[in-house]
DNA sequence: AGGATACCTGAATGAGTATTCAACACTGGT
DNA sequence: ACCAGTGTTGAATACTCATTCAGGTATCCT
């Protein structure tokens, strides 16, 4: 039989007579429209159940059922999915920041807000969190959420060392601290700086055993939350003494690195950049980092693009929350 | 009277937060697009099935989900001859709408749901459709259809202005977004209300290049999809601010007016009716209207029955979208 | 405050549905 | 006639999903 192109014939569909598509839209009416159920269905007709189902498949096939979603206004799930799609995320929350100019303010709230939810939703229970500090987008976050009555985590793990100042040290205690008590969890604190200021006083600070002993249970976190760095300069940064000198970002800005997750900086293409810094970082591993089941990168706002961009070819993420501008400018990325 | 309740949910808001809608959504999507099964679902969002479960159910609720089942074309082919050859039609699409009491809810999504079906078959590239708004019988249409994967239209134009509150407006403009993103094709839209609130400002608005532009492309549409306005009272037109004034309506039944297409009234025999009204709509002018190669109407329920059948009288259409009810009517009519 | 109500949750479970499977019926070819 | 091949059927069953239930929390009302 040649098989027709055009298919623009008159009468039943697919190769189906009227008379089965009169059966059909019977069975797909009774079963949608009037609720009955199969069995039912089956009795009034007097055929078997099975048959009914299988009436009903061939109806959804052949377009006489259709279902559809209909996304409301204000969600973005379309979008969502397209950067799970291209990127290879479990998941993507877009916030929707509205009509929000440059000033990052507003979309900042609405991150941390989105990233609050997302939490509330999806920790259970059992999970030991490691957490990146002194990122504004994290502390956003964290003052989104709501205290939960009863224990949804058992750890809250400070993944890295405080940065800069001893005022600025105290900053990320106090976000893991937050989030612990939110959560109910039990807070671990690394009292230390995130960065050494030599590869030799690394060395002797890992000997200490408040030290070696918090770090010692970042294999076995099941859930990261991450802020991303940016090597462009960043107010917090700047004013919480200068974290990194600039001298290393630039440095690091020579070897092509674009971004950081817990001070472990990556290319534009997400690839590991390997620097002298790497010798001095107090913190979780790259290799321990990326293993962690669950990474949820939180991060928006154009300043920051390029690396989120960065983080999601490389696959630094599992999850990702962010803006609705950074996520319209995702989607039409080429994939990774 | 009218039996019907909030049909203005385009906010789709009934008391839940956007974050929760996006949850909504998002599973709905994964369950009735990807085909997923809830514990996966389940586990992916890490949420437990019970509640993937009961999201579903909720998103049924609120109309996110919509399940409709259509009457295959050719189950009505007598009827819908009958009418092509009556009133000269190039094709008639009779949708059926099983028992359904004047509550016609169930009228609207079957209706809907056959358009859409034709729309989809019909379609197949390099259409430039114009699109007539806030008609809830378009909205059906435009819920029931499915995204398909490739562009199946140029272009899809406003061809009226919004209507009433601004809240309406949106309601207009998103009809014309949604359709353009299910087809592929670049949305136009026309920002300006329906209706000028005299002949004057009519003429200001139109000397605006964002209006005018758009308003030039309505002599190169390929295809119009029309809502029919009755000049009874209908739900829709009532709740969103009163689109025409009644003292308007007075004027025009006076003058024999029964229905129109995009503002433009005619009477029982499909002669056009002109009034001062004329001056002061912001749309597609009538003449341009009637050249359009195929004008799609779609519109159902006995409310509308006169409008319909004047509007077919008047040769105002090509192509008809109806409910088997109105058909039934249409078809032992005398000849036009 | 206290207490009652309404609500939300996940584990367990029962309801409802899809699929398997073996039997059978129909083709068309030898 | 006979027999692959193909398709259809209903009984049994494996599967998926919706609901119950118990335990808990917010909120309101006295």
């Amino acid at each position: 039989m040649p098989s027709e192109r055009g298919d623009l014939r008159e009468p039943a569909i697919g190769g189906v007579s009227t008379s089965q598509l009169r059966l059909l839209t019977k069975v797909a009416r009774m079963y949608h429209e009037h609720g009955m159920r199969q069995p039912q269905i089956a009795e009034q007709l007097h055929i078997s159940q099975p048959r009914v189902s299988r009436l009903l498949k061939q109806a959804t096939a052949l377009g006489i059922v259709r279902t559809t979603v209909i996304t409301p206004a204000g969600v973005h799930a379309e979008l969502e999915e397209e950067i799970e799609r291209r990127f290879g995320l479990r998941d993507v929350v877009v916030a929707d920041t509205g009509h929000s100019s440059p000033g990052e303010q507003s979309a900042l709230k609405a991150i941390g807000a989105a990233a609050a939810v997302y939490l509330e939703t999806t920790l259970t229970g059992g999970d030991r969190i490691g957490i990146s500090s002194w990122s504004s987008t994290l502390l956003a976050t964290v003052d989104a959420m709501r205290p939960r009555p009863n224990p949804v985590a058992d750890q809250v793990v400070q993944v890295i060392g405080g940065v800069g100042s001893s005022t600025s040290q105290i900053y990320a205690t106090r976000l893991a601290d937050r989030l612990a008590i939110l959560t109910g969890a039990k807070a671990i604190f690394l009292p230390a700086p995130g960065l050494a200021t030599s590869s030799a006083a690394r060395e002797v600070l890992v000997t200490d055993p408040h030290i070696s002993d918090v770090m010692a249970t970042y294999g076995s976190l099941t859930m990261l939350l991450a802020g991303l760095g940016s090597l462009e300069p960043s107010p917090l940064l700047m004013e919480s003494g200068n974290a990194i000198a600039d001298t290393d970002q630039d440095a690091l800005r020579k070897l092509g690195a674009v971004g950081d997750i817990c001070l472990r900086f990556f290319d534009e293409h997400g690839e590991v950049v390997k620097s002298a810094l790497d010798e001095r970082v107090l913190g979780i591993d790259t290799d321990t980092l990326r293993s962690i089941p669950r990474v949820v990168g939180i991060a928006g706002g154009t300043r920051k693009y390029t690396a989120i961009r960065a983080a999601l070819r490389g696959g630094w993420l599992d999850v990702l929350v962010t803006d609705l501008d950074v996520a319209r400018c995702l989607a039409v990325e080429p994939a990774p």
